[in-house]
DNA sequence: ACAGGCTCCTGCAGGC
DNA sequence: TGCCTGCAGGAGCCTG
């Protein structure tokens, strides 16, 4: 399952793959997800426009697209300073979705959703099983931070300003570290590894943890996140970065999927509950 | 306003 | 061996 470590990954590589490349055809299947826009909407505005850039916002993969090089817009120089007429494709990957960047002879797997023919004679495809996943299509430039993510992004967040994302939440920490709207790109299994790693059970209320463990959850955090990263994500189910790598954070976790193992640094065994309505693992003994 | 629960969807694991 | 049930979860929506 994507979360920020698995969606920079991602974005990093598709970044690397296909910028400058060029849009030539776009299909799309006849199903109503995952589509957020029409997907005649895409499939009528995404041909002509260049791949500017590929980053990612929250859980979201933004595709920055240009126009381009022969579209009027492309030699209207105020037109193209102010970014207007640029437009973000923007997919969320859900729990399956997959980006892949392929050769067109390949096979379409099932359940592939969206097809953009490249000027590179390459193929970018979005396939997801369960369609989760949602593509959408948003009108001018950097509209999709706000839009897509109100969220603080975790890596960036500082002591005081992390402190006071929590304190008003009567809710469960774990519940808050999931909240989008609160920090951006957090899932299940960093949740659960960061909580693991500073000490804290994922049942206490969001306010009433002190300033100590709110900072040393904000540091956890991004420790845990940094090293994903560095790592290429975790691999659980059938996660793949662009290319088809797996990821090799997961023989790192410490309680994620652990449940009954013995923990890592004291040897109790891992507990799984069920809180938010998401599986949860801890250790009784390290998080108080 | 906030919190918690339900729903979507498919693949896979486990039980009988 | 085969079928069937239940579980996995991000996020939007509904309810209290």
């Amino acid at each position: 399952m994507p979360e920020l470590p698995e969606v920079e990954t991602i974005a990093r590589g598709v970044d690397l793959l296909l910028r400058g490349d060029q849009i030539v055809h776009v299909r799309c299947s006849d199903k109503p997800e995952p589509f957020k826009t029409p997907p005649g909407e895409m499939a009528a505005a995404l041909p002509g426009r260049v791949i500017g850039s590929v980053h990612r916002v929250g859980k979201h993969i933004v595709f920055t697209l240009v126009a381009g090089p022969d579209s009027a817009a492309s030699h209207d120089v105020r037109r193209r300073e102010t970014g207007e007429g640029q437009v973000e494709w923007v997919v969320h990957l859900g729990m399956t979705g997959r980006l892949l960047v392929t050769a067109p002879e390949a096979p379409v797997p099932v359940h592939t959703h969206c097809i953009l023919s490249l000027a590179s004679g390459r193929e970018l495809r979005f396939v997801d099983p369960r369609r989760f996943g949602r593509l959408s299509l948003l009108h001018g430039a950097g509209t999709a931070p706000l839009f897509v993510s109100p969220g603080q992004e975790p890596l960036l967040a500082r002591p005081e300003e992390f402190r006071l994302l929590f304190h008003r939440h009567r809710t469960s920490i774990k519940a808050a570290l999931l909240n989008q709207k609160l920090l951006a790109g957090v899932g299940n299994i960093y949740a659960d590894e960061s909580l693991f790693r500073a000490g804290v059970r994922p049942r206490r209320a969001a306010c009433r943890l002190s300033r100590k463990e709110l900072e040393r959850l904000r540091q956890s955090l991004q420790q845990v996140l940094r090293r994903a990263i560095r790592m290429g994500g975790s691999s659980v189910s059938d996660y793949v970065d662009a290319t088809g790598e797996r990821g090799l954070f997961q023989i790192e976790h410490m309680v994620y999927g652990r449940t009954g193992k013995p923990c890592r640094v004291c040897g109790a065994p891992i507990r799984r509950i069920v809180v938010a309505g998401r599986g949860t693992h801890y250790c009784p003994h390290c998080q108080r």
